[in-house]
DNA sequence: ACGTTGAGAGAGCACTGCTCTCTGTTGGTT
DNA sequence: AACCAACAGAGAGCAGTGCTCTCTCAACGT
């Protein structure tokens, strides 16, 4: 039976989780304070020390709270698109990013930006919630396979990447061949960039003017070189 | 003819910008420091005011800086693969930016990681030397075409997005289709990504341990999209 | 009832970007 | 040649940051 002190300490924890969620929305990662952090909440700057090591720690929670939101955003829009083409589920599956990304520059930012300086994620904690989206997009492909939908692609592959990816098939448990895999992987990155491309103003002003639209046409040809069928 | 004042000051604006280079040789952009800079200069942290309006003035200088040298390393291995095939081309051109990433991480995350807060960046002085790598791109596939190596690629396209295209093709006088056009902007945001995702480490840990092989690959597939044939 | 653990306060250190004022020099104009 | 304005740099200072240290007092387990 846990205590009210215990109790207290975890909501206090929870409270300074989602002080720093606010403050991402009005600040970039790199601006985060944890002074800020602590004057909301009605503490002094040396308290919140109690509950979080350093301002590292604080990102790390911050960036496993990103991680799980985003992931939770994409695992539903694959699994409302359940009847639909694969390619129309790779393509909602891009927009719930884009949007999610959007709607929250900053966190994106804390994922799939700069990285912060000394700061090294660790992994039991971030590398779950971090491939949830890459496992989504993997999800679409492992029912695309299983309908008899994908196309096994060619290509010769260097044998340490070979190696690579075998260890990762395996350790996902997927069926797909590892010329798809070695795609989806790509199809990955491409789909991250392409969106951080837009969050951070990338393509330049006025370049394009749908982007959205940019979007589903790029999923669509990456798709493609995944073996899906494109209509 | 300029009074030696002048030749001073230009010479103290360019030692501010070489420091400011070598500072992000161990730092991120978050970090660069205002103050680390003059005292590497030998100045009063004031003193640089005089040179430079605030810090995202720096940011800006050192912005044009690494396009400058980023594009200028693309564009020579473009020029250098002239004689091979455009896939290679494309490969080389890849490897290039990777090689410049991974030697230049905080240049590099200054150019595509996170944003600096507040900061954008001003078209006039960063639009050109930030188009320098796309361009390069834009001449292997023109190159290409002119030799009748480029497939036009098919699919319909939003009108809007084929609007903004059409004047992409004029601006930058290109030959190629706009269906081409539209692959090529996708292949370069994920060039790109593909690269960030590497520099920032985001594939994970011990996930790919020949991450240049893996970019050729992924360049060859990309290659396909943009209507080059693949071997 | 009593030590131990924990939460919070407060002061302080070293650092940051930036502004203001003051001094001395440079440079163009009369 | 003399003069006054423009300029480079110094120094102090402000508000903010992350983080550490010490102190106090309440909660907790024995």
């Amino acid at each position: 039976m846990p205590t009210p002190r215990q109790v207290a300490r975890e909501q206090t924890l929870r409270d300074i989780v989602r002080i720093g969620r606010e403050q991402l929305a009005t600040t970039t990662p790199a601006e985060l304070s944890l002074r800020a952090v602590a004057r909301e909440l009605g503490l002094v700057s040396s308290a919140v020390y109690r509950y979080v090591k350093d301002r590292d720690a604080l990102l790390t929670l911050l960036i496993v709270d990103a991680y799980d939101e985003l992931g939770a955003e994409v695992e539903a829009a694959v699994a409302a698109s359940s009847r639909r083409t694969s390619v129309r589920r790779l393509q909602a599956a891009a927009q719930a990013m884009r949007s999610w990304a959007l709607r929250e520059p900053s966190r994106f930012a804390l994922l799939h930006g700069t990285p912060v300086p000394g700061y090294a994620a660790p992994p039991d904690a971030t590398v779950e919630p971090g491939t949830r989206v890459v496992v989504a997009l993997l999800t679409v492909l492992e029912d695309a396979h299983r309908r008899g939908d994908l196309r096994e692609v060619d290509g010769s592959l260097p044998r340490s990447l070979r190696t690579d990816l075998e260890r990762i098939r395996t350790e996902y448990a997927l069926a797909l061949p590892v010329t798809n895999l070695a795609r989806a992987l790509g199809l990955w990155s491409a789909l991250v960039g392409a969106v951080a491309f837009e969050v951070f103003g990338q393509y330049g002003p006025d370049t394009l003017h749908d982007p959205a639209a940019f979007l589903d046409v790029h999923v669509a040809t990456l798709a493609g070189t995944v073996g899906l069928p494109t209509p």
